[in-house]
DNA sequence: GTATCACTTAAGAAAAACTGATGCGATGAA
DNA sequence: TTCATCGCATCAGTTTTTCTTAAGTGATAC
């Protein structure tokens, strides 16, 4: 049998015309006349053997081979479409299609953005805030910031920051409660984005590791960390924060961490980017710029005991004698 | 940015040639003249604004937009690829291309297709020995027996059979270990074929099921459960068999079934096809085919007590009083 | 019963893809 | 060094494909 591809552009129209289910209509996508797409089917159908498509009065319906043949076929164009897409991008300097986790985006990317716009104005940033894990090829977007333990990328990756999470409240409240004991008294926020690790970075963990007796007692709970940060920002309670989004807000001093004791996550922020992108300009521009930023932010853990755990014991913390 | 794509037999001359490194051996697969070639890729370029590939004196090297476009283009390709092959295959009412694993391939079809042969001479059959899972639209498979619990599914799925498990052996075996009490003592075969269930049907869930006291010895140890099946068709021992796979030769009395306990395990046996070819002939001559058979064989399991398991408890059998 | 809609068919025109000859620069053997 | 060879580029002419225009079919809607 003789398995050659039959004329792509026949494929191609086949594939507008089991998406619109008319012929017209694809004709129109394509910007080529009825009689000519008509005619591209045809020849599909001769190169196949058989009908694609069941001429209706009003209307057109798939044979069974052409609904054998439907789902590869979008898949295939999709591809094609997504390579170049990718390869267009690679000529465009002045976009930079960035994606982060929403709370990555909205506590450590929006804040900082105007320095970026300010060095490099030539460059129009466009955000996708999203967690799902992306593709490159097929997404549309530049570079990531994705937050796990480095494993297989397609791209290119290069470790930013460490993760760790402490106690950070407004100043009123560390008055109220000025010593990790007296925190079950206290009004506690749950951030829930970190609780898919394990160990979970939450409450009993860090009390765990502080030494604290006592059950947490329950409080709210936010799916998205930035949520939760703003909860904390308007006094709502006290937050086992990341500090990777409340560094500035801590150096700022709009929220304080008065207990020293922090544990450190097992994972850490990695930037990707497509492997050959690495030296396209507006990317160089933004690691170059995403480095400068964080070397710029001093380091909101000094004099704090760092718990380095994430082992399958979890945490362990010095009890007090 | 016009982000149509350019003249498709640009890209895939452009696929060949990245495949090959070489537009000569490009246009050699192509039926083309090296001439032709070049035109088409100087023709991709000029869409891309860019050069894909690199012309060095002796060689050809992608560009870094050349290598944005391979993967892309190399899986949407091999997508209209697949997907035509699979329309072709409607076509094609002669040839049935089965998957199963090997220890069903091996066991269960290969002694029962003189049968389907037989009522069927027009139909030639292809076999795919294989744990992967298939996807129709790539592997140029028709129809699937796969075990497991039922799940999503691109296609079309029947359950065939259910699955449990029981001691059998040879005659002369059964008759120096007439009871379930003296199988600590005897030569154990181990079918690790199904030890990624859960809870493990193995010697020991089926001697806790049966009150037998004492652990199970370690004995041979067989991956696929064929070979287990040919040690103990050879008496090298008692092997916890899988009912599907030896049931024809329990019935043809070269193995015994003396203890008359055994365990169901959680999944079933089904056929699959892709979604829209139930109807072809050679796939409803097979499913018929199957369903006479598994009606002629008479169940192993009359006269035995089966221990529904499976939960997260695992099987709990009646301790003998 | 007529208008309309969606696809088909046919013939000529336009566009594309291809061929074969020729050219170029580098490699590698003599 | 010299020269043959290899792999790609280029060009003009030709073949093949693809498209358009225009007329046609049959069923549905009004």
């Amino acid at each position: 049998m003789n398995d050659r591809l039959p004329p792509l552009t026949a494929l191609r129209a086949f594939e507008a015309a089991a998406r619109h289910m008319s012929f017209s209509r694809a004709a129109e996508e394509l910007a080529v006349t009825p009689a000519a797409l008509s005619f591209q089917i045809k020849s599909l159908e001769d190169h196949l053997g058989a009908p694609v498509f069941r001429r209706m009065n009003r209307a057109v319906d798939l044979t069974e081979p052409g609904r054998a043949l439907v789902p590869g076929v979008r898949d295939g164009f999709a591809a094609l479409n997504a390579a170049w897409r990718a390869a267009r991008r690679m000529q465009d300097t002045r976009t930079l299609t960035i994606t982060a986790g929403p709370a990555f985006t909205a506590k450590w990317l929006a804040p900082r953005l105007f320095t970026f716009a300010g060095q490099h104005p030539e460059i129009e940033m466009r955000f996708v805030a999203s967690l799902r894990v992306m593709d490159f090829a097929r997404d549309d977007v530049d570079v990531a910031i994705r937050y796990g333990v480095p494993q297989d990328d397609d791209g290119h990756s290069i470790p930013l920051l460490e993760e760790c999470v402490l106690p950070v409240m407004t100043r009123e409240l560390a008055q109220r409660f000025p010593l990790p004991g007296t925190l079950p008294q206290a009004p506690l926020l749950h951030d829930d984005s970190v609780s898919f690790l394990t160990p979970r970075p939450d409450w009993a963990a860090w009390f765990g590791a502080a030494g604290v007796a006592g059950v947490p007692p329950t409080g709210p709970r936010f799916s998205q960390a930035d949520h939760a940060i703003d909860a904390a920002l308007s006094g709502a309670g006290i937050l086992l924060g990341r500090t990777s989004l409340i560094a500035r807000l801590l150096n700022e001093g709009v929220l304080v961490a008065p207990y020293g004791i922090a544990l450190k996550l097992p994972s850490i922020y990695r930037l990707v980017c497509a492997a050959g992108t690495e030296s396209r300009p507006q990317i160089v521009a933004f690691r170059e710029w995403l480095f400068g930023e964080l070397d710029r932010e001093p380091d909101v853990l000094t004099g704090h005991t760092v718990i380095p755990g994430g082992g399958p014991g979890g945490w362990r913390g010095k009890r007090p004698g």
